[in-house]
DNA sequence: AACCGAATCAACCGCTGTTTC
DNA sequence: GGAAACAGCGGTTGATTCGGT
């Protein structure tokens, strides 16, 4: 357990800060500014770690922090936001003047969750949501990459039992102004010759009329589509070249998202709460207990060598 | 009043990205 | 270019509080 080299000193003090460590690190704080945290423990005469006083100060000590329940404005744009960045409660927070992080990642892990839960244990559809086990996250890939799969690697695989061709996702950005003229053109036929619902719900995969349609399947995404909630995306790198894999499916009014670093974590969410078209949850790793490795630049070679479809079910 | 489980939330841990040397 | 230091973030822990029995 290493810790912070600024923790390493043997006269750290841990646990819940006394009202008179908070007299001093305010008093140093508002008289010296916080330039470098890791010197401010000493000059404020703190046996604490520079971390530590930056966590104190950031949630708790700073003027501007606001106290308190959360309002329903409030508790709706968490959501709203939460349904787009997922769990990058530091973005979030910087949406709600005078939250922090830490403690909308509280909320939002007790309270909401358990408001989200209850919602759904009413809605009789969802009490018996059907299984379907995703292989693979969706691949963010450049357009020659796409070409390289569709030409080499596609043909080479047998067919599923349950779905006869394989089907692998792609993801593209539509918003990006980087996209290419190739990357375009595949956007324009995925969005002209298929229709997102069939790519995501699974229960349309076993329809024979459609199967040619949705493999592979394309979806575009664009991070300029709402200005109110994509365009802080922007910034946080979600696009072509900051894409996350996510995973989502769908069914009916149901959605099941899977979160967590090793997709440990899966629930079923009612979509009909959500105001914005598409629901989805950006994962830093995904995929079944094995070591799928999240599609990026360096290992995408990898990440795309086979293609199983991209739900299979289990049950 | 005492106990216990659930809920809450402050704080820590470990990791990643950035900056500096 | 590489290592070290640092800032910042999200996940997790554990102490405290709350509520039910």
């Amino acid at each position: 357990m290493g810790h912070h080299s600024c923790c390493n000193q043997q006269k750290v003090k841990r646990g819940l800060w006394s009202p008179e460590e908070d007299e001093k690190l305010i008093r140093y704080i508002t008289t010296h500014g916080y330039g470098c945290w890791s010197e401010v423990p000493e000059k404020a005469g703190l046996q604490r770690c520079g971390k530590s006083c930056r966590l104190r100060w950031i949630n708790y000590l700073r003027p501007d922090i606001r106290r308190g329940r959360f309002t329903p404005e409030e508790e709706k744009l968490i959501i709203n936001l939460h349904e787009i960045v997922g769990n990058r409660w530091a973005h979030i927070a910087s949406h709600l003047p005078g939250r922090t992080d830490n403690e909308i990642k509280n909320y939002w892990n007790s309270w909401i969750k358990k408001k989200i839960h209850k919602q759904i244990s009413r809605t009789p559809q969802s009490s018996s949501p059907p299984v379907f086990e995703h292989a693979q996250p969706p691949v963010f890939a450049t357009a020659d990459q796409v070409d390289t799969i569709l030409q080499h690697d596609l043909p080479k695989l047998g067919p599923d039992p349950m779905f006869p061709s394989p089907c692998p996702l792609f993801m593209f950005d539509s918003g990006s102004t980087s996209s290419s003229s190739k990357e375009e053109q595949l956007i324009q036929e995925a969005t002209n010759n298929l229709d997102s619902d069939y790519i995501w719900n699974p229960n349309h995969h076993q329809q024979a009329d459609h199967r040619q349609a949705i493999m592979p399947a394309f979806l575009a995404f664009s991070s300029c589509m709402d200005s109110n909630y994509f365009t802080p995306l922007a910034d946080t790198g979600i696009g072509s070249a900051g894409a996350q894999p996510c995973c989502m499916v769908e069914d009916g009014d149901t959605s099941r998202r899977s979160f967590g670093k090793n997709d440990q974590q899966t629930e079923w969410v009612d979509t009909r709460q959500y105001s914005s078209p598409l629901i989805w949850e950006h994962l830093p790793n995904v995929g079944m207990g094995s070591e799928a490795l999240p599609p990026t630049p360096s290992n995408i070679d990898n990440a795309v060598t086979t293609f199983p479809s991209p739900f299979t079910r289990i049950n």
